[in-house]
DNA sequence: AGCAAGATCGGT
DNA sequence: CCGATCTTGCTG
């Protein structure tokens, strides 16, 4: 099983999105390598997109988010949960896969705790990381779409948007 | 400098 | 449904 390239991530994250089902997240820590099927995600796309942080334009905590795709969007969220998301699309196209659940784990701030994934792993690069990254597979997985959660505040257009993808 | 809200979760 | 808990971004 191989390790995703630069390729893979520098996709519109609604191609990158459900092309993460069924793959490994890895992480190396301390001795141990575990990996965890991916198995619930959504897509956060762009600076029309209300929902997402972008749209609020480049600040200090979404300036990962304009970058090439490839590397990790980590921030606080309600002051105690940490939220994974892994960056796609090309430099100055903002957009991110939040990472909603793993095999036998399911809620975005659970799974980061239980992974040890905190604010020092933002902007870690998924190509060169010793640490984090994300195994290809040969899984064939077939899926269900749902809206967002959590993001009513967004207005009826972009919340109703079927842009969860989980198996 | 102050404030309201938030890509959540677990307990009533 | 409600509180925990604190960073962020907006307003003044």
């Amino acid at each position: 099983m191989i390790k995703l390239t630069r390729h893979f991530y520098t996709r519109d994250v609604l191609e990158v999105a459900p092309g993460l089902l069924g793959k490994y997240l890895v992480l190396q820590t301390s001795g141990a390598c575990n990996k965890f099927l991916i198995t619930d995600v959504e897509a956060y796309r762009g600076t029309d997109d209300l929902a997402c942080h972008a749209s609020k334009g480049l600040t200090k905590r979404t300036e990962p988010m304009f970058r090439q795709g490839g590397i990790l969007y980590i921030y606080l969220i309600y002051g105690m949960y940490y939220m994974l998301n892994i960056v796609t699309s090309t430099e100055n196209n903002p957009q991110a896969v939040l990472i909603r659940g793993i095999e036998g784990c399911n809620g975005p701030g659970k799974l980061t705790k239980k992974l040890g994934i905190d604010q020092s792993f933002n902007r870690e690069d998924l190509i060169d990381s010793n640490r984090i990254w994300v195994i290809d597979t040969n899984n064939t997985v077939s899926y269900k779409t749902s809206p967002r959660i959590g993001v009513d505040y967004a207005g009826d257009y972009w919340k109703n948007l079927h842009w969860r993808f989980y198996i």
